[in-house]
DNA sequence: AGCACGCCGACT
DNA sequence: GTCGGCGTGCTC
């Protein structure tokens, strides 16, 4: 028998498996995701490694295999399972093993986080001159660099010295044991997670959220693991939902994984959790260093904590009786990975859930038209809570037809019926909203006399210009100054279109001197907390209008704010995207939720170019049946997911001919396998054809069983592997992706 | 990461 | 010639 190990190195060139042969001794004893001691190297210096995988067959001159020397004790199931669900993920998704199991344990970031490496001078200054004339001397030109960086500086950086000062190991260890010079390793280990507990008074449930948390405790209790949807319009109390069964869960020794999106994990969540769970919550954020990260994973695993929250990531959390995963805002599109393998949490909870014996929670207010289908389809149990927990009733909508706006001669951004409710508002002194869907609205400049648009050089993208009166790219960062003549036909009349948050925030302000104003984007919020700051800002009542953009929507509850206005519905409604229906309709919906969540009834006004579109109609109507129907019969029909499995393969290259032929020799692999029902299309240029240099090509495969899709890739994954042609060639897969490409 | 190997300049 | 520093390559 032989193991295939990754070794407990922090290094890229180490970053793979090496096969080991188990000792007959060992072999009734080992397993998948133990920790192992392995001889490594030519000094054959014991290391630690994790069993991946078992096998008969060796894989490697057998001469060269050397046997495992023994198996650790605090070898633990818990990595085991995560390892399994790496094997899991990288079958299902794509990749290698390697990219599957970085994302689930943080093996690699281990050492850069408990140890960060220092070297540290230790002969005085005199000593040191002397040292360094010597060295000039003899000509020792990489001790002449170390030394004399470090009279400068008496401590150094260790991968500083190694990388910057290209100084190699060698020489650090001859001056070590020379005395000169001392490595030290410090540790950090800190608490994110920094506040008072507050003794708070027992969650409160009404009626419909004691039933979901009955159904779920009830179904645990007997056993019965399940995946439960819970639907629940915005200001229903679902966070309530999510603490009372954790706080069951705990009470029982079993811990919890809450995910929430990046963006809304906000001061006000976390305090809402840490006020019931005290220290044994924790949470990771992307402000968090890896190694902090790994100081919260070895939290969870030595149980030291019962409850994690953040962002998809959290997932991995090495608890060892895991009895809740909760997805909060399901339907969000930060849960699908960008980068191999590119997972979805929801399907990845799922499996985790399997093989952890936990059931799963997602609760979103627009359920994701994946979820939704499979809880009618019966896969999730459908939950409901179709009222709001305070008195509030839900808001009035009206939609604004803005064609009709400017036949009226109304060429403000302002429609008439939005300006006649502001102008209510500020004189009752109730808050707004103005909400400006953005997405896909770069600001691009164009001239106006012959139509040239600025580009980027390096990719398929207009540049979008920016206050500091420069010319950027949003994909490779390129900057260029802002043109005053147009570089085609050197027309003056060369500018920008831009309708930001900053050009409406100045309409708004000429037309109601009188209103504070608070607007909220990527300028405003750049600060540390600046996010925060703004938000908690106009929840004290310090401004009439908060203008903003995606990020305003999520998840506040501000109780005097009675008019959202949504200035441009449709902003997300034409991108080429099959999902872009469902965003808009989320997004209209979320904003919607905004509206009167104290006491007085809340009013939305969606000013929009396509008011009889379905998903502007059901975010008016208030409806997720109306729109669920439509969606889903456009979905049929196109044989979209979740209808249908679709899997789109990206190839790309920094040569365009070489993509080009790679692509199409992999639609003749994808055309060879004669799996029934099987329709490829492509290859294409992506829509952004190229970026940073890169060509970009996609071939989209469409078949009804997910499990067909998985063998194209696997076939597909063996012919690169086994194909010189794709040295340079980089092929990623992607399941069901979020976006078209 | 850490060890061996081999290259190359400096010194007996 | 040979000694020792320094870069390079490999590790099942």
């Amino acid at each position: 028998m032989f193991a295939n190990i990754i070794i407990d190195i922090s290094h890229e060139k180490l970053d793979r498996t090496f096969q080991y042969a188990i000792p007959l001794e060992l072999e009734s004893k080992i397993s998948v995701g133990m920790e192992v001691e392995i001889p490594f190297g030519n000094a054959n210096r014991l290391i630690k490694g994790y069993v991946l995988e078992l096998t008969k067959v060796p894989e490697f001159d057998i001469s060269k295999i050397k046997p495992i020397h023994s198996i650790l004790k605090n070898s633990v199931m818990i990595e085991a399972q995560l390892i399994l669900l790496a094997g899991w993920m990288k079958e299902q998704y794509g990749g290698t093993m390697i990219q599957a199991l970085k994302t689930v344990i943080p093996v690699k970031q281990k050492m850069k986080s408990k140890e960060k490496r220092c070297i540290r001078l230790l002969l005085d200054e005199d000593a040191a001159k002397a040292q360094l004339e010597i060295y000039q001397r003899k000509k020792n030109t990489a001790r002449l660099r170390l030394l004399s960086e470090l009279i400068t500086t008496k401590v150094l950086d260790y991968e500083l010295v190694t990388n910057k000062l290209n100084v190699s190991s060698a020489v650090i260890k001859a001056l070590k044991e020379q005395g000169i010079l001392e490595v030290e390793s410090e540790q950090i280990y800190r608490n994110p997670v920094n506040m008072q507990k507050k003794n708070v008074p027992e969650i409160q449930l009404n009626e419909k959220q004691l039933y979901i948390v009955d159904a779920i405790t009830k179904d645990y209790r007997n056993g019965v693991r399940n995946t439960y949807c819970i639907y629940g319009i915005t200001g229903s109390g679902k966070t309530e939902v999510y603490m009372k069964l954790i706080k069951k869960a705990v009470e029982q020794g079993l811990q919890a994984i809450v995910l929430i999106p990046e963006i809304s994990l906000t001061y006000q969540t976390v305090m809402r959790f840490y006020q019931q769970f005290g220290e044994r919550v924790s949470i990771i954020n992307s402000r968090l260093s890896t190694g902090e990260r790994y100081d919260q994973f070895e939290r969870a695993k030595n149980g030291e904590i019962d409850v994690m929250i953040g962002p998809r990531s959290a997932l991995f959390t090495p608890f060892r009786k895991l009895g809740f995963i909760i997805i909060d805002e399901e339907h969000e599109g930060s849960y699908k990975s960008e980068t191999v393998p590119k997972y979805h949490a929801r399907e990845t909870a799922i499996a985790r859930a399997k093989m952890a014996g936990a059931s799963v929670i997602l609760g979103s207010a627009t359920p994701s038209v994946d979820a939704y289908y499979k809880a009618k389809k019966g896969e999730y149990q459908l939950l409901t809570l179709t009222s709001r927990t305070s008195q509030s009733e839900l808001p009035s909508v009206y939609t604004v037809d803005l064609r009709e706006e400017l036949k009226a001669g109304n060429r403000s951004i302002l429609s008439r019926k939005l300006r006649i409710l502001m102008e209510e508002r500020l004189s009752k002194k109730e808050q707004i909203m103005l909400f400006i869907n953005r997405r896909g609205y770069a600001g691009f400049v164009s001239c106006r006399a012959c139509g040239h648009v600025m580009k980027c050089p390096h990719c398929d993208v207009s540049l979008s210009s920016h206050n500091n009166g420069k010319l950027i790219c949003h994909y490779c960062g390129y900057e260029e100054k802002m043109v005053k003549l147009c570089p085609n036909c050197g027309s003056k009349y060369i500018g920008g279109f831009r309708a930001g948050t900053q050009q409406i925030e100045e309409i708004v302000k000429k037309e109601y001197p009188n209103a504070k104003i608070l607007r909220m984007d990527m300028d405003t919020t750049k600060s540390k907390d600046g996010h925060a700051k703004i938000l908690s800002a106009f929840a004290n009542g310090e401004a009439d209008i908060l203008i903003g953009t995606q990020m305003i929507v999520k998840g506040h509850d501000f109780h005097n704010v009675t008019l959202v206005g949504v200035l441009a519905a449709d902003l997300s409604l034409y991108s080429n995207d099959y999902r872009c229906s469902e965003r808009t309709f989320q997004l209209l919906t979320q904003a919607a939720g905004r509206a009167g969540r104290g006491t007085k009834a809340g009013e939305v006004v969606i000013q929009t170019y396509s008011p009889s579109h379905y998903s502007v109609l059901a975010a008016e109507h208030q409806d997720y049946e109306e729109f669920y129907n439509q969606e889903m019969s456009y979905r049929s029909i196109a044989g979209y997911p979740p209808a249908s499995n679709m899997l789109a393969i990206l190839i790309t290259s920094k040569e365009e001919e070489r993509a080009d032929n790679a692509a199409l020799l992999l639609k003749q692999q994808i055309d060879l396998q004669m799996i029934k029902g099987l329709a490829a299309i492509g290859p294409s240029d992506c829509t952004i054809a190229k970026i940073n240099d890169i060509y970009k090509k996609v071939i989209y495969v469409k078949q009804n069983e997910y499990d067909k899709l998985v063998m194209v890739k696997n076939s597909l994954e063996q012919y690169i592997n086994n194909n010189d042609r794709y040295k340079n060639i980089n092929v990623q897969f992607d399941f069901n992706p979020m976006n078209t490409y």
